[in-house]
RNA sequence: GGAGAGGUGGCAGAGCGGUCGAAUGCACCGGUCUUGAAAACCGGAGCCCCGGCAACGGGGCCGUGGGUUCGAAUCCCACCCUCUCCGCCA
């Protein structure tokens, strides 16, 4: 959420990209509201501080009159009525409020939808087959790698069962992307994948104030826990969709030194998605699925946009380090404002060369929202001249378990059906170099 | 499944209807003293909101939210959380 009085000096800018954002905002509405509220301010402290006063003179016995009871009674009846006309006030000022945008950054292209991102790097060559090559679904069942009908009858629609090598591929994907982000500073953390609600609404994750299951993406557990009295703990609990939300909700409401600056870390977890939005989509295999591994990157900074554009950008860099390394063939878009989410200030996506897809699928997404979560998270920290600010942050994905997955098997497919391990993969699996058929 | 204790400033910890934005200790900042440092002594400190160019003024903040009261850190209720012990369990 923005600051009001920010919000106030930049109206303009903001009403653009509210625009370009495709965001609705009723702006007139939103600054009577805010007028409103501020007299109504006014108006209880002075209610309040008469109330002290009055409390003061009753202090003393010998001035106790049931006059100044009496005036007290009332000046407490007046308060109470005023404080529930602001309480409505204030919850009509905020739900606007948490939905107004932050301007996107001045060489973010300006576009309506997906198809206006613009592609700003591309590596690697698609393969060229001379046979014809097998979706990684055939190679996967093939070679016993995936079990998706399984998958299906246990777990439900885009349930899947991962075996064998491809096991071992997924885990050492995730140790790969681990190690390289340990090599370079940041903290391998395994976060809690159940989190409250704040956690959430801090990041971005609801659309609105609170969860809307027929809008958010994320799952809410149904049941409660116990707590150590053994009383039912009733507040609400998610689960994270990337570790993302855990790993910002970390420090909230901590004031950090300058000097810890920049924080990185390497998140590890389970990421949960109810896919609620996506129904009909990449309806077959494992290319969207409910539940998957992800190492994320999540680095927090000054406020200061060359800064946090500066890691934003190491942080790309450790994502094309990645795809490279295991020789895919991959682009990076930049997103355009009508794809991009409120809080983002500047997005890119990563797309890895898919050969059944004969095009790119997202294997990773990095975007900057300068100080829009860290707001709402309240995560901040004391300069060198002792102000208090609030940290920029910056997410990016690291390697999604089943996505590389797929690319990997399709792009490293041999004429017989058999994969080749990808060179930086193979101490993961006993130095060997292919993945055959099994032997029955 | 059962039994207790408790959440107060950066930390520790008192307070148990008005004298409390809150004792005390440690940590912190400024000063005196000292060649310098330490010690000692003196002084100062928090956060948020509203108004104001500012000096400043007003309000709020003792886990959170309600309630009782002329008045709440203190009383009542709900919620959140932590700790200890027994049981069960990965």
């Amino acid at each position: 959420m923005l600051d009001i009085n920010y919000l106030r000096e930049n109206l303009k800018k903001l009403k653009t990209a509210a625009k370009n954002k495709k965001i609705v905002i009723d702006w007139d509405q939103l600054l009577k509201l805010d007028d409103q509220r501020r007299k109504l301010i006014q108006e209880m402290d002075n209610l309040r501080n008469q109330r002290n006063e009055n409390a003061n003179l009753l202090k003393d016995p010998k001035k106790r009159t049931s006059a100044l009871i009496k005036e007290g009674r009332a000046l407490k009846d007046k308060l109470a009525s005023l404080e529930s006309k602001y309480n409505l006030l204030l919850a009509q000022f905020e739900e606007i409020m948490v939905k107004v945008p932050i301007i996107p950054s001045a060489d973010t292209p300006i576009g309506k939808d997906e198809n206006d991102n613009v592609e700003i790097f591309k590596w690697g060559k698609p393969p060229k087959f001379d046979f014809k090559p097998k979706t990684y679904i055939e190679l996967a069942e093939n070679l016993d790698l995936l079990d998706l009908e399984r998958g299906a009858k246990v777990s439900g629609y885009r349930g899947y069962y991962v075996k064998n090598e491809a096991v071992i591929l997924q885990m050492g994907l995730m140790m790969f992307a681990l190690n390289k982000l340990i090599a370079k500073g940041f903290t391998p953390i395994i976060p809690p994948t159940i989190v409250k609600e704040f956690v959430l609404f801090g990041s971005g994750y609801f659309n609105g104030k609170t969860y809307n299951p027929e809008t958010d993406e994320i799952y809410k557990l149904a049941n409660a826990d116990k707590l150590s009295d053994g009383s039912i703990q009733k507040e609400n609990k998610f689960l994270i969709g990337t570790a993302e939300p855990s790993l910002l909700a970390y420090y909230a409401d901590e004031i950090l030194e300058e000097k810890q600056l920049p924080i990185k870390f390497a998140g590890f977890s389970q990421c949960y998605r109810s896919e609620i939005g996506s129904y009909g989509k990449d309806t077959k295999g494992i290319y969207r699925v409910h539940e998957f591994m992800k190492v994320e990157q999540v680095c927090l900074t000054k406020a200061d946009i060359a800064e946090s554009d500066k890691i934003h950008l190491e942080m790309i860099e450790i994502s094309k380090e990645l795809h490279q390394d295991l020789k895919l063939p991959y682009r990076i878009l930049q997103i355009c404002t009508g794809d991009m989410s409120a809080g983002k200030y500047k997005m890119f996506d990563i797309e890895a060369w898919i050969p059944s897809k004969n095009g790119y699928g997202e294997t990773g997404s990095a975007s900057n929202f300068l100080d829009w979560q860290s707001r709402r998270l309240n995560v901040r920290y004391k300069d060198s001249k002792k102000n208090k600010n609030f940290v920029h942050m910056i997410n990016n994905t690291a390697i999604p378990s089943p996505r590389f997955l797929i690319s990997i098997l399709e792009n490293y497919q041999n004429k017989d059906g058999s994969i080749a391990v990808p060179e930086v993969l193979r101490p993961y699996l006993n130095n060997q170099d292919k993945i055959g058929p099994k032997e029955k």
